[in-house]
DNA sequence: TTAGGCTATATGCAAAATGCAGATATTAAG
DNA sequence: CTTAATATCTGCATTTTGCATATAGCCTAA
């Protein structure tokens, strides 16, 4: 469908990046939140880097914008993403060969 | 018992250098040949990357160089290199982390 | 025996990514 | 009103990457 063979491996706080905006149509600092979160702090991802990254991934065509849901509610300052299909495949695709990766680590006795 | 959070997240063709010396002992084209063999050719990893990162590891205390078992049927070229406690450890953390991001990831119904 | 391909490690350099700091502005709380 | 949290974005020095290239030992077949 999609060739997405030039983004694997996706870098790991990219794919942090992506798994976010797996869950719903989030804000960039809404995105920021959500790694720091999902990873207990353990990861932190910088302001600058985050917006980079939205960028590079709109160029790539893997999160578009998207219109909030309920725009009276919202900050207007917030602009909102969500997956591409073919950002849907790469979380795909990658979530397939990390859980390979995991499957080799455990066969390694390492957890 | 070592403080490895700055190393998290591990970059994720770190990683694959870390995995490939978790199963045994390894020289650099040895782990630059699993790499590829272990994503069945979708990443590959370039010698100039990879001696590099190699470097890097050894000055964080990650893997340390070692002898080889069979002196007599190496190439003499050949420098082996394993994981120390430390870069076990990390590969177990991150191993754990990674598990989290897969879990999610199908509890998404991505995978 | 030598030519070619594979194995093996390493460096040079331009381009890209990163980390840190800070600019700018809105919203919410006290 | 003042402060803290929210929100997006840019500048710049440093680091990392990607690509090419250097160097050289090993292996096999013409």
């Amino acid at each position: 469908m999609f060739d997405i063979s030039e983004f694997i491996p996706v870098k790991s706080t990219v794919f942090l990046v992506l798994l976010a905006l797996a869950e719903e149509p989030r804000h960039g600092y809404g995105v920021m939140l959500d790694v720091q979160g999902r990873s207990k702090g353990a990861v932190k991802l910088g302001t600058s880097h985050l917006y980079r990254h939205l960028k590079r991934l709109l160029d790539d065509g893997l999160v578009e914008e998207v219109e909030p849901n309920e725009p009276d509610t919202d900050d207007p300052r917030r602009r909102y993403y969500q997956l591409t299909d073919m950002g849907q495949e790469l979380v795909r695709v990658e979530s397939l060969r990390l859980r390979e990766l995991v499957k080799d680590s455990k066969r390694l006795g390492y957890i």
